[in-house]
DNA sequence: TGACATAGTGCTCATTTGTTCACTATATTG
DNA sequence: CAATATAGTGAACAAATGAGCACTATGTCA
């Protein structure tokens, strides 16, 4: 376990990483003492040689703005990871990934996709499928595809609207099926405006 | 729509991109000459100063190691990724993190993570908690803490058991309350040993 | 063929940035 | 009360890094 750091270094600390987050490159002692109304860059300079001796910072000798944070015995870097787009709203006609669709991105660990890497996020609308621990506000990750298998949770369009359902097929009819006692099932005829957008392959929830 | 670049502005861009993916940070005119076998820093500036003007870099003047790539005319905003590790099980007596208990590591968003980066994934074992949406098989992320907030999801330990509930105080006693009406709240005797490990800040389910 | 664009050199200098020393002040601990 | 740890200053200096000039070489285009 990693030797305990004082407040004044949880601080800097604090600092460097914001920086980084904001400016894409990280801060020079001056920079350091300057935001800590510090005279002396000596005085940065003994809290960086605590903190990368405490294992929390790395930091390359005589080179300019080289801090770089440390969590879990790991520099923060880029391990193998995608970037999922993440998606507004799947709407009829256009193009799901379009650029004005898209809302963001979101790094996942690659291993947790397996073979979908071209797929995309979306966040839940409605509580039709907490029973399946999908709750409004996640995160679910699509893979697109136009069939579904029976069970499969899918995004769908039914006309205009989209919807996410579990997909049963039952004596030729295709259901869509809330997991959520207070809906009930969509029976899709056969002449309906109806087109399966992609399935459901994951799901993330953040608590803050 | 963007001016076009040349071959071997494009061939700098994609460097600078990998160099910070690797590093943390950009790199300076020198490594860039070194790595294009330039001898003069003056020939990087030309190129730097065409893609800044072109809108595919940022540069601040009379600083060192402050490039930075803009992507769909927004600077890339850094998103790294950390690397949680993911902890086969928590037992007592021993620290969690220990080597011998770390199954694997999980690289996720560091938005999603927020300020919560010293942190460890859980398999969820067990449907006590699935009208919270957390399903058995789930990952869940643990944010390491020692005392709870009425109301929240924790993982703790009772004797050697380890459970995850949530932490509920009543006219001056602690309840561990499952979300599944199959089981029922535990209620926390004074001299339990009983102690919090931490509280779910993250969940994570893969269809795989 | 000349103008222009692209790509580069050699070199010097200005500025930024990191390193270090000897010192002070305050809090903590044995 | 002395030793130690933490936090800092003022200052000087070394090294890193950016800025810029006058030049050359090559390819493209009108």
């Amino acid at each position: 376990m990693k030797e305990e750091i004082t407040d004044r270094q949880k601080e800097i600390l604090n600092f460097i990483q914001d920086y980084v987050d904001f400016n894409g490159f990280p801060p020079t002692y001056r920079e350091i003492a300057k935001q800590f109304n510090l005279a002396s860059t000596f005085g940065v300079k003994r809290h960086i040689d605590a903190l990368v001796k405490k294992g929390f910072l790395n930091n390359a000798n005589n080179s300019s703005r080289t801090l770089s944070l440390v969590v879990n015995n790991n520099p923060i870097q880029k391990g193998p990871v995608v970037e999922i787009p993440v998606v507004g709203r799947v709407a009829a006609g256009q193009p799901i990934l379009a650029q004005e669709n898209i809302e963001g991105t979101f790094s996942i660990d690659k291993s947790f996709l397996g073979n979908h890497l071209q797929c995309f996020g979306l966040k839940v609308r409605g509580d039709s499928m907490i029973n399946a621990g999908i709750l409004e506000g996640d995160l679910v990750i699509i893979q697109p595809q136009k069939e579904a298998v029976n069970g499969e949770i899918i995004v769908a369009l039914i006309g205009d609207d989209a919807t996410m359902k579990k997909y049963v097929v039952e004596e030729n009819k295709i259901f869509l099926v809330p997991e959520n006692e207070k809906y009930k099932a969509i029976v899709i005829e056969n002449d309906e405006d109806f087109s399966i957008i992609g399935k459901v392959i994951g799901v993330f929830r953040s608590y803050n």
